[in-house]
DNA sequence: CCGCCTTCGGGTAGCGCTATCCTATCGGTT
DNA sequence: AACCGATAGGATAGCGCTACCCGAAGGCGG
């Protein structure tokens, strides 16, 4: 209990060197033991963990990341943090890179490519350990900052078999095909695609409801709904209000996010719109709440939990220089067919 | 656009003694130049500074805070995201200290003692410039290492005027009376309260609630209707519900959170009870889609974002050492009164 | 006109680790 | 028995920056 007589200095900080002493051998064989690299005497290693254990022992991040290059941040960039999608998957992300030893570090793009830019760079001074980015869509600098910083990176929310990327997601156009295909399956003729923000993924959804339209002949650009603003639950019920007022004939609304349809099935109420009977509303995403509305909302689960921790994974592995069997991973999506549709 | 001819060694990277070199100054000179620390020669900063731009030097943060035993991260430790008022805080926070040229790095407690005490330790081992947590409600331990590590803090959430704290929030009770006010002057007498997840600012707004129906005679624990599950509208409609059959006489209750007064208004709709007919439901918070029910909620707006950039504005002044007026700052709430009650 | 105090550049010495090279020891060859 | 590669501990030299101290130069009162 009494505290070591040799401290380093007046720092208060207990170092590697006060390790050694008490363990009887050299800095450097304490910092081999400690971190599992290269061989050390197994009795050795045991009177190194004896006297960390004993003294409390915490090593320095900064110093660490100054003499090896390398800090234990992971660096996520994320849209935003009031989608709660990228709220679940940042908790998963956070659960399997924290018990490894990284902290997490959040960058917001908004959005906006040059706003990921800059964050980037500015991660990056932070040598980070390795990188998570929602998206294979970016600006050109930024996909070089990336290329050239060598930092292993995992690609979020899509999926993609080109060569030399790791990213873990599923085919947002399949998905928005998906559901497309169910409302036809329901007898609609006449969809109509919401959509918000209109963020790459958006687009990918719409270009698989789109096609699912095409080949049937029912496609018309009037029924594409596209707003940049926001993603809005108040958003979705203007939208729908909007929607039905300039085109009566749609018998089913496809929003890109399940904000916009939980509002829509709110002004549906207010106005006295029967959903399905009059018109079916689908969303996308299943956020809390899809399940508990009136009628219970048709949308799709996204295993964005389950993203989160395979690409977590996937760069633990990279990280720690382990093979990764496969580069890309599609983790599909579920249609859940609820009330409203 | 060439390279720069003296770069340091293999790295690549360009170091405080290439930008002296360049400018004909040490590298000393250099970095009181750079951090605005000590005078030096208007001129001599000039030519740093255009040395600085023509290579492109970014200063490295690990060997920063190596050096100088404080880094640019500002370690902000909140319970959740999943509920949107800690988001809109943290983007408050983050819109404040980022330009400052803080990083922030988030630490999700889940409202567990033991997990916040574990994450600060973890978080005080990178040296953070800052720290923004959450309420001050805490184990000892961790009190204790807050005051120990001597890093500059801001409680969020809550008023205090305790000495020696730094505080920007509201006060819950208050919050709570308020709304309870409300409630009775609308004629409403028997008014439950139902909470989730019982941390400690939803118990005091439960005390606010609580005084208010004793002063007029009202309160009877059968009143109180406690979850210690996590919040979420699904809760809210079940909640509510329950609370209904088993005490018909209920005329109004006062959800602790929006999301249960959003389960709850979906509840009404579902099961045909009267909003405000037949009961009255009040939320707290002001979440996104409270709004847009229906009816659209009564409920108590949270200055979330004000709060976020006082204290970051607080924490910024802490930090550089200037003067911080108020140590204590009360932004109040607003009683947003609309069809529910 | 001398001391004395202030101002401001620079040299020195680390911050607490790890990369790298060097050396000693040990078993197994031919 | 001399030789050789493999194994594992240690000494050395930084990583890129800042704290701290020193000393030269200038200002000013007595």
């Amino acid at each position: 209990m009494s505290q070591p007589a040799s401290r380093s200095r007046a720092t208060g900080r207990i170092t590697l060197a006060d390790v050694a002493q008490r363990a009887g051998v050299s800095p450097m064989t304490v910092s081999r033991a400690l971190r599992g690299e290269r061989a050390v005497d197994p009795q050795l290693v045991e009177r190194v963990k004896a006297a960390v254990d004993a003294l409390g022992y915490l090593p320095d991040p900064a110093a660490r990341a100054l003499a090896s290059r390398h800090s234990s941040h992971v660096t996520v960039l994320i849209p935003l943090l009031s989608n709660a999608l990228f709220v679940d998957l940042l908790e998963a992300v956070q659960r399997t890179l924290r018990p490894a030893g990284y902290q997490t570090l959040i960058g917001i793009t908004h959005y906006d490519p040059a706003e990921e830019e800059q964050l980037l760079r500015e991660q990056l001074l932070h040598r980070p350990a390795g990188l998570l980015v929602t998206g294979l869509e970016r600006s050109d600098a930024t996909r070089a900052l990336i290329e050239r910083s060598g930092v292993p990176c995992v690609y979020l929310m899509e999926a993609s078999d080109q060569p030399g990327l790791h990213c873990v997601g599923f085919s947002q156009q399949e998905a928005g095909a998906a559901m497309t295909r169910h409302l036809l399956a329901r007898g609609r003729r006449r969809i109509a695609f919401a959509a918000a923000q209109l963020d790459p993924r958006t687009l990918q959804r719409l270009a698989g409801w789109r096609h699912e339209l095409e080949v049937v002949g029912l496609y018309q650009p009037a029924l594409e709904w596209l707003d940049p603003a926001p993603s809005s639950i108040a958003l979705g019920g203007a939208m729908f209000e909007r929607l039905l007022a300039h085109d009566p004939g749609i018998d089913a609304v496809f929003f890109n996010n399940d904000d916009l349809a939980q509002g829509a099935l709110l002004a549906a109420l207010r106005l006295g719109v029967a959903v399905p009977g009059r018109v079916a509303v689908a969303g996308f995403n299943d956020l809390t709440g899809s399940d508990q509305m009136l009628p219970p909302l048709t949308t799709v689960r996204t295993p964005r939990a389950e993203i989160g921790s395979a690409a977590a994974q996937m760069l633990l592995a990279l990280m720690t220089g382990q093979p990764v069997q496969p580069p890309s991973v599609d983790l599909g999506y579920e249609l859940l067919v609820r009330g409203s549709t």
